[in-house]
DNA sequence: AAAATTCGTTTAATATAATTGACACTATGG
DNA sequence: CCATAGTGTCAATTATATTAAACGAATTTT
């Protein structure tokens, strides 16, 4: 098991403050059970872990992404945000490069001409954004589309993707991407 | 259940072309069980559904969040983003608000004195943005800070929080959640 | 202090999931 | 036409999840 189901239910359940037997009857299911899921000695099936999620409530994909991390910075001045850039891309990354997280947010910005390249990009998961300044051209699984400030794109990762700044002017891009990249 | 995990694991099964014999054989798990999921006749215990997934291979989440229905829209004009205004905060939504997804990407837009209210919102996952023009006071957890155009934030969504423009100008953002809210 | 809550854990009984080994059906080829 | 190998399903057995009730420890009440 990469994830400890046990584990896991347990830090969700006290971060929302319910004792097992709370949690028990807003759910369907006994407090003894949900005392062995948390021990690791049973392995609920799909339905009663489904019903003590609803009772939370969180949903069963939120379950299984969910990272009960510590207490992380929250706050980001736009001179604490990490630089990654890579020459004409210059990208800024919301948070460390390092902490676990379920997202990596973006502050990118595209130099007159930029180009994230010809053979195009393609990894897990999915991203999206909202161009704030500028133009940019981007390119997806064979199509391309310009998009101007104030429209958007959101795709999965897997599909091909590049993007162009076939301005004179630079490009400002607030971006999300769902497993983090970074 | 929201999710009919046996019409689910046969789609995704044939999607990767695989009998369930040979699903079987690379799980180690039989045959007859995954016949048995896939007609909802059992609730398959997280453990097992977890070693036929590995064979595929896919990860639990990814179960959950997969949609094997058609291909999505990718890019979207400022015109096409739905919105999901809600008196003085305007957001407006990267995709359908219905689609399957792991993230919500937001353009959110906060009128002179807009509040999200004093009782603190809370729910799953993590969320961040970035801020493109204005000013917006931001209360996650108890801390309490002021952000600018550049500056940013990144929280567990469990933490309670609250965004509130206490000037006279318009605040905009771009954020992200995930998994999505809307 | 004793009694009453509340917490998480445990045990024995029961319900259900999972395995095994067969079955019926389809297609392909000798 | 029969043989062989592929498919998904099913009945009986075994293994395991789940229930209901009781337990001991730690707090709170009176």
């Amino acid at each position: 098991m990469d994830i400890d189901v046990g584990a896991h239910l347990k830090a969700v359940r006290q971060m929302y403050g319910l004792s097992q037997r709370e949690l028990a009857k807003r759910t369907g299911v006994t407090n003894g059970l949900i005392s062995l899921i948390e021990q690791n000695r049973v392995s609920p099936s799909v339905s009663s872990l489904k019903k003590v999620l609803d009772g939370i409530p969180m949903a069963l994909a939120d379950f299984f992404t969910f990272d009960p991390a510590g207490k992380p910075q929250v706050f980001f001045t736009k001179e604490e945000l990490t630089d990654i850039g890579s020459g004409a891309v210059e990208l800024r990354l919301v948070g460390s490069r390092l902490a676990k997280r379920s997202m990596s947010v973006l502050h990118e910005r595209y130099r007159a001409h930029a180009d994230t390249g010809a053979d195009m990009l393609t990894h897990a998961g999915e991203e999206g954004g909202v161009v704030v300044r500028g133009r940019i051209e981007l390119t997806v699984g064979g199509e391309t589309r310009t998009l101007g400030p104030g429209d958007a794109y959101y795709f999965a990762s897997v599909m091909p993707h590049r993007f162009r700044n076939i301005t004179r002017e630079e490009c400002e891009i607030i971006s999300a991407s769902s497993p983090p990249t970074f």
